[in-house]
DNA sequence: CTGAAAGCGCTTACAG
DNA sequence: CTGAAAGCGCTTACAG
């Protein structure tokens, strides 16, 4: 294994200085004879500038964190492969921390973060507390948080509008003449589950409906399932939305394999997200679209408005359309 | 936002050099008073070693590229968790990379990892031609496949085995009575889907059995639906290898949402990764499982005995079960 | 054990 | 435009 090769290597195979190699890899001013002497040195000994070392020194090391939890949840992978696949096309390279979705690690995760000296960090799916919230705000790190959002005005978050899909959800279902609708929820620690959970409460109300009964199903398919069994069996509801759609699967598998019910002839169900296994025929699931692709570019806009100081601290809001398929019984007519 | 602190500053603090808050943080020998001196200080002023700078001078940036496909593939993003996990115990951490299945952009992706100077790379189901494979070794990082084999044998690599499983399902469908079984093969241009296609061909020929059919499948839902058509519909197949699970999802779908075909009544269906939706009562696929944490945990032995020089070049190939669910039919007796 | 010094591979004022 | 020099924040021989 060679020695790596450095700009000095370059410098003196190309006749020049080492600034001028410097130079003319990063952008800087240089004549078009050093340009091309530097270029075919370079080329000859396969030398590419060492990013740390430019990062030591620009004080940006081009990486942003990203910390992810459920990534079982087909939502999350490909939201992280269109943040990544954003972020390369601006120079930027994401180093991966993954958490459990409940809290634990995420102090000593953000800590590890910063010692890598990213310019940004992207918290998909994570609540931040506020002394983190701080800890970020001391180093200059700027976050946003993706599909969730902050209590504090302190923090970037972008979601979908949440109360207003969940409240979509609700017209539908009251629309499709139900009368006994249940809620099984998000992780109701989330800022994403309770704004589902208020925003679907609120269009319950102003179409003159009311929730039966209301269960956490934070997040999991076999907790959901198991409530969606005590809100259909035990409450009697004809018709529930599950808070996102990696729960619904779960609670349409319950429903049809286990207590062998029909869909939506017996129960109607309807998620949130539309992942693309809701699209699969074995569920054709009637769900919230979250508006990925606008969530993301969203983020990175925001995050780099942050990092490059031209930029302010966003609360972004994104609409997205109920997508009808039939695990739902539609409104007549 | 505060200047960034350093050794330096923590050394003021405590009264000792900058080279004590070095050895401090970097495990070498110290006084316990100066330990103590120094992390006081360090607490205080929330210090926390730079690690592109520590990076820089120990030739070890402590990353490691993760380059990946197919991520809307279950198995993927669930091989990435654990494989964070893994690394994140030993201290290192991933920076990712995302590229299109069939190989386009992966020498850039890779000149842009050595740029971060990682440690090491892993190559989740992504080829990699002679080349790269040659400027990796120059560059003296190591380099582990996962998933994908090699034709050389100078890149490590670990998959299951992919032969032996297929053959096992070959036993297991010509067992089940089956006559006419076809292949929907993984992308033959992955080694992957090659050596489950030999594997499959050699154990129908073990039994007696021969093949009624093969089409490429690419990896694709869509293709795979396709194909799987042309084999059950054209040529009579009465039972389907498909070459992966995230496929013969698609293939279900395809056979009893389109053609309104049963399963396993009109075709047998038999995949292979035992991803967690292979489970899920819509699918209940039988399916080869890939033991995914003993391939894990192999490629992170393997990569850490190259990067640490302990270890040498491996090509580990894991065996993994059948998982017999109802989607083929069952040998009788 | 500990401090002063050199150096990792770069970028960036500063003169010329 | 270009080179010499300082410096980013560390680690690591080298003396003491």
């Amino acid at each position: 294994m060679n020695r790596k090769v450095t700009s000095l290597d370059v410098a003196l195979r190309a006749g020049v200085s080492q600034s001028a190699v410097s130079r003319v890899f990063s952008g800087a001013s240089a004549s078009k004879s050093t340009q091309k002497k530097v270029r075919e040195a370079a080329e000859a000994l396969g030398y590419r500038p060492n990013r740390l070392a430019r990062g030591l020194i620009t004080g940006r090391s081009r990486i942003i964190g990203l910390v992810v939890a459920y990534l079982d949840n087909q939502f999350y992978p490909d939201a992280v492969e269109r943040l990544s696949n954003v972020l390369q096309e601006q120079g930027y390279h994401i180093l991966i921390f993954t958490v459990r979705g409940h809290g634990e690690h995420v102090e000593d995760t953000f800590n590890q973060l910063l010692d890598y000296q990213v310019d940004g960090i992207i918290a998909a799916s994570v609540g931040i507390s506020d002394e983190l919230t701080d800890k970020c705000a001391a180093a200059g790190i700027p976050v946003v948080l993706f599909n969730r959002g902050h209590e504090g005005r302190t923090l970037s978050h972008v979601t979908s509008n949440n109360r207003a899909g969940a409240a979509k959800i609700a017209e539908f279902l009251v629309a499709g003449g139900h009368t006994r609708i249940g809620h099984v929820s998000g992780w109701m620690g989330s800022t994403t589950g309770v704004d589902r959970a208020l925003g679907f409460a609120q269009g319950l109300a102003d179409a003159g409906a009311t929730l039966v009964g209301q269960e956490d199903g934070m997040y999991r398919r076999d907790v959901a399932a198991e409530m969606a069994e005590k809100l259909v069996v035990d409450q009697g509801c004809d018709a529930l939305f599950v808070g996102n759609d990696h729960m619904a699967f779960g609670v349409m598998d319950h429903l049809r394999g286990t207590l062998n019910l029909r869909i939506p002839d017996d129960v109607s169900i309807v998620g949130y997200d539309d992942v693309s296994i809701a699209s699969w025929v074995a569920y054709d699931l009637t769900t919230l679209r979250q508006p990925t692709n606008r969530m993301v570019s969203a983020t990175v806009d925001t995050l780099m408005g942050l990092i490059e100081r031209t930029g302010d601290t966003q609360h972004i809001e994104i609409d997205g359309p109920l997508m009808i398929r039939s695990s739902a019984r539609r409104p007549k007519g």
